[in-house]
RNA sequence: GGGCGCAUAGCUCAGCUGGUUCAGAGCAUCUGCCUUACAAGCAGAGGGUCCGCGGUUCGAAUCCGUGUGCGCCCA
């Protein structure tokens, strides 16, 4: 049937084109070679949607629960999201198969400083500024950009084909989830973990908001450390050197501190020095922290503006003296320098006490710095009254949940910084200067500290602060409710609970199914952030774990191994990726390399992996639907054999992709199919059924091939989704909503499955193989070989290398593994002495290998000491080296005979 | 500075409690192929002081010590 044009047109696309593509003709059915995955992601996702495959409602079945961690609801889709919902999705898909009601309940989160930066910034741009707007105002454009940007990540989501239950899609500022957050805070509150305080917080200038901890990330920076001179005021014309890397708050210095045991300076105890600016006299403190070994040993304590000088400060009952504003400039405490930026105002200062002659030198030094994890901004310590929670009662349960296991972390690794963390746990600033968000339910009714009642509604506050004040006559004007937001965490820690409407209504049917739930798939980055807290509510609001695992993820790197970000513009648009090499391609790219808590070092090239084996899939679906089915096929003993042993492997197979699944070794699950289906499947199995060209295939055959095919589509489904069920439809007639996701999780019967057969056959193949390709004898010219004894698997072996099994007298000795054929040649094919050559290189290979086993078997302790196996393996080594070598001397002395 | 972890083929990684799963996989590379499912393919091949050093043992990639390099968390 070969087309004489095609074959031309080939030809000639040879000459110019590197790779050429074979010219399709005569194709048996309308499949086109080539898998185009868009089309039919698109055509699956809306079946399963109409359908609702996906949705779930309490039943009999055991559930299976996995609440996503909701994205930021004006993002976009990252590489990030797209591994992290690749494996909530696999372990959804998987769940549902194995018979449990699987829920996977999608969401957003509000993003708090996140997003109102992003709307302060497009404000900005339109020339409106935050603080002519007034709350109210504000908060409609928020909401205007919520609404305009939310929610496109859950779209991208769909064409990634997670299995969400849409309906149940949850936004952190929704009203149930909102009411939950209200409802905990009061009721934390009453209880007495939930306090207002008077401390240093990292504060961010740029959002002008507190930040918690974990908000603030340290990096590695070159400081400049300044020497700078402080007159000693009881001994004028003498100066005393203090190292600092922050000469812009040298206004608020109140002290300079020494440790007492440092000898150098004995005779300035009791003594005073000048500020160098401002000339304001301040005492030499002693205490321990101060280091002798850094800068001069001598310190200057400035307690506004260091964690350090603050607890000094503290100790010393020294004043505090703020010079910088909210948004990072410098206050009237920073004297002729007000108004100055901070970064600014440091350089200033530092040319000014130069020129004054005040600057000893500088030197640079390594330091670090904290920085916003949301703005960038260089955090400041910032003394300022916040709402916080108490953690350490609350952090006791979560912190043994996972010591002992009731939390699994997988990996394990990461136990160890989660109890590090939890042990030193802090109280929670749960505060943020912000408008978009949850407003903190407490409302103020006196210019007191504590004048201030929390209630959930305005009304109820109205009751409550006439009760705390005594005023029956207060009127709601008179009442200022909190003007300051809850930090975003503050209501995804609730996520698990909230979803299900386990705040509010924690007797619920839904709560009661669903919670705990058992899967949570998150970065190891927002493991105290979010993780350790749904721990905590989880214990303090149902009594019980939020989940049974906590899957960690690794960090999406680029070739080079930074992370992928925005800024760098290192991160492949996912969209785009999707489009090149279809949603199962990426998926699988994402997950072949990604074992659990490492970091997935990306690379196109393994989406390309992915989307070609989408494509060998899909080429041995053509190949069945190619073949003609007759009752009276010729019997053809190579595809016995080959239904035999792929029975029996596939079987053997997905007993050890249960255990893979069972540690959640998900790449190793996915690599184990992939090698099953294109090496084991496509190229050894098909080939050994496939009829012979034009004739067709028995019915037996067929349904096993089919039987098989459908059983490693249903195994891959969970990472493929879209391709298995495309070819799950097209190998049977199948209603249309028989979805796979309905069909059962492969498992195996549990029989004991011998791989030696099928090695003995492939060498045998291998050998014959590489025969050809040495003597260059092309496949269609059959062969003809025997051996001592016929190997059981020679139909097989037959059939792959066209060899006929006959008298080979007088041919070449062939070696496959340990056995030995003869296969007849003609004279003219043999290279006399490279063959011999060959040979003796392999007796000199096998004796040397012989004399290191022969030394270990003489040596008594090992014989003595070893297990029977041990001793048993190494004499058959021995015995195999030695038929090795007798073949290739028989060979020897055959050609040179 | 305190804590945790890692180092195996060019790359990404498997190798459980020491011994035939012991030096492996996938990708990449090289060679030959448009063979009637698939060139997004087929067949074959090469490639490693298991980071260095020392120890325990009959036997170490695996256990112990130490050095070096890298990563993460906390201060």
């Amino acid at each position: 049937m070969t087309n004489q044009a095609g074959a031309n047109v080939t030809d000639a696309a040879k000459l110019t084109q590197k790779k050429c593509h074979k010219v399709t003709f005569a194709v048996p059915m309308e499949i086109p070679s080539q898998y185009a995955p868009r089309q039919v992601e698109q055509r699956w996702y809306q079946t399963w949607l109409k359908h609702k495959a996906f949705a779930s409602t309490p039943d009999h079945r055991p559930a299976y629960t996995i609440v996503i961690p909701p994205p930021n609801v004006t993002g976009v889709l990252h590489m990030g999201h797209m591994l992290n919902n690749t494996i909530q999705d696999v372990l959804v898909r998987r769940a549902r198969m194995r018979g449990f009601n699987a829920c996977w309940v999608p969401g957003t989160d509000h993003a708090s400083i996140a997003t109102e930066a992003k709307v302060v910034q497009k404000l900005r741009a339109e020339g409106v500024k935050k603080s002519d707007l007034s709350r109210d105002a504000f908060l409609e454009h928020a909401w205007e950009w919520t609404h305009k940007h939310g929610g496109i990540i859950l779209e991208q989501l769909k064409e990634l084909g997670a299995s969400c239950d849409w309906d149940r899609t949850a936004f952190t500022m929704d009203e149930v989830r909102s009411d939950s957050v209200y409802q905990v805070f009061a009721d934390l509150h009453a209880k007495g973990h939930i306090y207002r305080g008077l401390r240093m917080v990292h504060w961010d200038p740029e959002a002008k908001t507190s930040l918690s901890d974990e908000e603030v990330i340290h990096k590695d920076i070159n400081a400049t450390l300044y020497y700078v001179k402080y007159e000693v005021v009881e001994n004028p014309g003498t100066y005393l050197t203090v190292a600092t890397s922050r000469p812009e708050t040298i206004m608020g210095d109140v002290a300079v501190a020494i440790n007492p045991k440092d000898v150098r300076y004995n005779a300035l105890h009791g003594m005073h020095v000048r500020v160098p600016i401002g000339g304001r006299e301040v005492p030499i403190i002693l205490d321990d922290y101060v280091t002798t070994d850094f800068g001069t040993g001598c310190l200057k304590v400035t307690p506004a503006h260091d964690w350090n000088d603050y607890a000094i400060g503290q100790k010393h009952g020294l004043e505090v003296l703020d010079v910088l504003n909210e948004d990072g400039t410098l206050s009237a405490h920073g004297l002729k320098y007000a108004g100055m930026e901070r970064f600014a105002a440091r350089t200033k200062v530092a040319e000014d006490l130069k020129a004054s002659g005040h600057l000893a030198k500088t030197e640079e030094y390594a330091s670090t710095v904290g920085t916003s994890e949301r703005t960038g901004a260089v955090v400041e310590p910032r003394l300022s009254l916040q709402w916080w929670v108490r953690m350490p009662e609350l952090a006791k349960p979560a912190l043994d949940a996972v010591m002992s296991d009731e939390i699994q972390l997988i990996p394990e690794k990461f136990k160890n910084t989660y109890r590090h963390w939890m042990e030193n746990v802090k109280d929670w600033c749960i505060s943020r200067q912000l408008w978009w968000g949850h407003r903190i339910p407490a409302y103020f009714y006196g210019p007191g500290e504590h004048d201030y009642v929390v209630a959930l509604s305005a009304e109820e506050a109205l009751e409550k602060a006439r009760a705390a004040s005594g005023r029956a006559d207060l009127t709601a004007a008179d009442l200022q409710q909190d003007p300051d937001c809850l930090d975003t965490w503050f209501s995804s820690w609730l996520w698990p609970l909230s979803v299900f409407d386990g705040i509010r209504n924690p007797e619920n049917p839904e709560i009661q199914y669903y919670y705990p739930t058992q899967d949570l798939v998150t970065a190891p980055e927002i493991l105290f952030f979010w993780v350790a807290r749904m721990a905590m509510a989880g214990y303090e609001y149902a009594g019980k774990r939020p989940f049974e695992r906590v899957y960690l993820t690794g960090i999406v790197r680029d070739k080079l191994g930074r992370k992928m970000s925005k800024s760098l513009g290192n991160s492949p648009d996912p969209i785009q990726l999707m489009d090149t090499y279809g949603a199962d391609g990426v998926r699988m790219g994402m997950l072949l390399t990604s074992p659990a808590g490492n970091d997935l070092p990306f690379d196109e090239l393994l989406c390309e992996q992915g989307r070609n084996f989408t494509n060998k899939v899909w080429n041995a679906l053509r190949l069945l639907k190619g073949w003609k089915v007759s009752d009276d096929a010729p019997a053809d003993e190579a595809a016995e054999w080959a239904v035999t042993w792929f029975r029996a492997l596939l079987d053997a197979e997905l007993s050890e992709l249960q255990r893979d699944f069972d540690r959640y070794a998900l790449s190793e699950a996915l690599m184990r199919l992939y090698k099953l289906t294109w090496n084991s499947f496509c190229a050894w199995y098909l080939e050994l059924v496939k009829p012979a060209y034009g004739q067709p295939i028995s019915v037996g055959v067929y349904r096993a091939t089919v039987d098989f095919f459908d059983t490693l589509m249903a195994a891959l489904h969970p990472f493929m989704p879209f391709l298995t069920e495309e070819v799950w439809h097209l190998l049977s007639e199948r209603a249309e909503t028989d979805f796979l996701d309905f069909a059962t999780y492969p498992t195996s019967g549990g029989t004991a499955y011998d791989p030696t057969t099928f090695a003995i056959m492939e060498e045998h193949v291998v050998a014959l193989r590489t025969f050809r390709a040495e003597k260059n004898i092309a496949f269609k010219s059959p062969l003809t070989a025997d051996a001592a004894t016929k190997p059981a698997a020679w139909p097989a072996i037959a059939k792959l290398t066209n060899t006929q099994w006959g008298d080979a007298e007088g041919g070449l000795p062939l070696r496959a593994g340990t056995f030995e054929l003869r296969v007849q040649v003609a004279a003219e094919d043999i290279d006399v002495e490279a063959e011999i050559a060959k040979a003796q290189k392999e007796i000199e290979y096998y004796s040397g290998f012989k004399r290191s086993v022969e030394a270990k078997l003489s040596n008594e302790k090992f014989v003595a000491g070893a297990p029977a196996a041990v001793v048993d393996a190494e004499r058959k080594k021995l015995a195999d080296a030695e038929s090795k070598i007798e073949i290739a001397q028989k060979l020897i002395s055959q050609l040179a005979g």
